[in-house]
Formats: C-alpha cells, structure tokens, sequence
DNA sequence: ATACATTTAATGTTACAACATATTTTAATT
DNA sequence: AATTAAAATATGTTGTAACATTAAATGTAT
C-alpha cells in the first residue's frame, strides 16, 4: 500500500519529505508487528533484543554497557530492562570480580529455551524478519541507502 | 556509518534481518534528531506531526478522528496531544455544530506563526528531513522498497 | 598517599504510550 | 417511539521512556 493511501496525505512537499515519512511509519509499522508477536511470550520489544545481545555473548556474560552499546534505542534504560528479565528468571545479574563497578549479566538456560523456542514458532517472521516482499537485492539496496541517510 | 559498526554487530543472519535492525536503527536515529530540533520550540515528536495536519486543513478544522488517520503513530492519543497544543494556546477545540458527539480543532494565528517560525528556523532540515546525503532518485527508490515491505 | 576526575550502574522523577473503560451523541432496528 | 447498537471522544490506569541525579569503584595526577 502506498504511503500517500495509509496516512491519507495525496501529496507532499518533494520526494525527500515523502521518504522521511514513509521511513516513521514503515519503522513503526514493523515495530506494531513485533511487539504484538512478542506478546505473546511475555516479552516487550526492547527485553527481546536484549536478551538476543546476550545470547550472542553466551556464554560469555555481558555488562549494562556492552548492551547500551549495541542496542538499537541508546537511550533506553537499560539497567532496569536487565531487572525485569532477571525477575523474569531469563538472565542473572551478578557483580564482577575484576571491576566491581560492573555487573555480568548472563543469559540463563530457560531464557536461551526461551528465544529457541521463538526461534521455532515465528520461524518465518525470523527468517525475513518482517521483510518477505523483499529479494535479497532489494534488502541490499535498502541496506546501502539508510547506511547512506546516517552520513 | 555502517549498521554494522553502529551497534557493533560484525555479522547478521542474512541481509532480512540486517535490513530489518538497520530499518528500525535508523528510523530511531531520525527521530531522535528531530526530537532535540523539536524541544527549541517546546515542541514534542507527536506535537508537531498534529499541527502539521491541522495546517494541512487550514483554514478548516479536523476531527480527532482525522487527526488518527494521518498520525504515524495510530495508537497514539490524540485526544491528549491536543490538550497540550489547547494549553499552549496553539488550537483551539471547540464542540461541532451538526455531530456534537466530534470536536472541531482548528490551528491558531499562533500555531501558524509557530510553524513558520520553525520552517524559516529550520530550511534545510525541512527541506531534506534529514535525508541530505540522499540523492532524487535513491529517494525514490527508498519509497518504492519501503510500500514493499508493507505488503 | 591523597585529592580529584572518570566510569559504571542504579535510582528518582516527570511525562507520555498503551490499553481499557466510560460517556455522550448519533444511527439503526423493531 | 423505544431500544439497541455504533461512533466519537475523553478519561483512568499501568508501565515505560526520557532525563537528571546519585553512589560506588576505579583511574589519574600531584
């Protein structure tokens, strides 16, 4: 569906205005998506990829910054996603040795069970992500333009 | 910058998925940009997008229904982003005439002034909304891929 | 060694998003 | 006409985002 039908606007300003909006809504179109999916497992947006962050440590433990660092929205708190994941038993939280002014957060076991078993479930959603109307030149070519929109 | 590099993840599952993260990377990125421009003006994200419709009707008024339908974010609450533009002295809202169940809200002499004030402020950021390192046709491209990926 | 700065994480606070529910008015059904 | 359904907006509630501040540990300089 083209952007002008979905938010009802016939025209805009020039193509670039047009893009910058079709990028917000798409963006929060896919998010909608997701965050309904994940639901379903009790798990909001933001905790999912985290414990994705962590699962790619695993089994290796990461530290609140490891994880601000390579989270999607930096400026989201990622001290207290960590507390409902631990109160949720998917990770632990324990002091580190060497610098104990950080933390080592670890995956645990039913959070590793828990995103296999998402893994298996939205086997489709994971494999394209959201993207199954894209060829893999087409996911190229969006690739190199936002890399592009950021300078 | 590449996605990659951005959120220090060397490698993805396949170019869906780093299609999807840098889709959902740079979207944030945009929007936390026009968030800090926005805040000069007292100005949220959401604020803004309601008076640029309400401009786009001028000099008619807009329901709260058609406020959704061209928000980005449908699930936002529009009533009360217009109680803060009411507050601010930037719409009025006033109860309609022939359905007294809907609300005629219409943009002030003030609101407009705003908004000028903020494209005259603001030309290239409005001219390109961020997209300065894009050229016409790889904005086009853009819009094309993004219609796609909603289906 | 002491003092100062920096880093890391947690916490306090405010505003808003998301979701559900209520209220008022209009439309539809019998 | 009365009853019920639907529509439009407002409001209540809960959780979280955004931002600032604090607290503790480490690094650095004199």
């Amino acid at each position: 569906m083209r952007i002008e039908d979905e938010i009802k606007q016939p025209t805009f300003r020039n193509v670039f205005q047009k893009a910058y909006i079709n990028l917000a809504f798409t963006a929060n179109w896919l998010q909608m998506q997701a965050a309904q999916t994940f639901k379903n497992y009790d798990l909001t947006l933001p905790q999912f990829n985290v414990l994705r962050i962590l699962r790619g440590q695993h089994p290796n433990p990461a530290t609140v910054n490891l994880i601000i660092e390579r989270m999607l929205d930096k400026t989201s708190n990622a001290s207290r996603i960590v507390d409902k994941l631990v109160a949720k038993g998917w990770v632990t939280r324990t002091q580190c040795e060497h610098d104990r002014r950080t933390v080592d957060v670890l995956i645990t076991e039913e959070g590793l069970n828990l995103l296999k078993r998402i893994d298996e479930c939205e086997q489709t959603l994971n494999a394209h992500m959201g993207m199954q109307h894209l060829s893999e030149s087409e996911a190229e070519q969006l690739n190199q333009i936002l890399d592009k929109i950021r300078g």
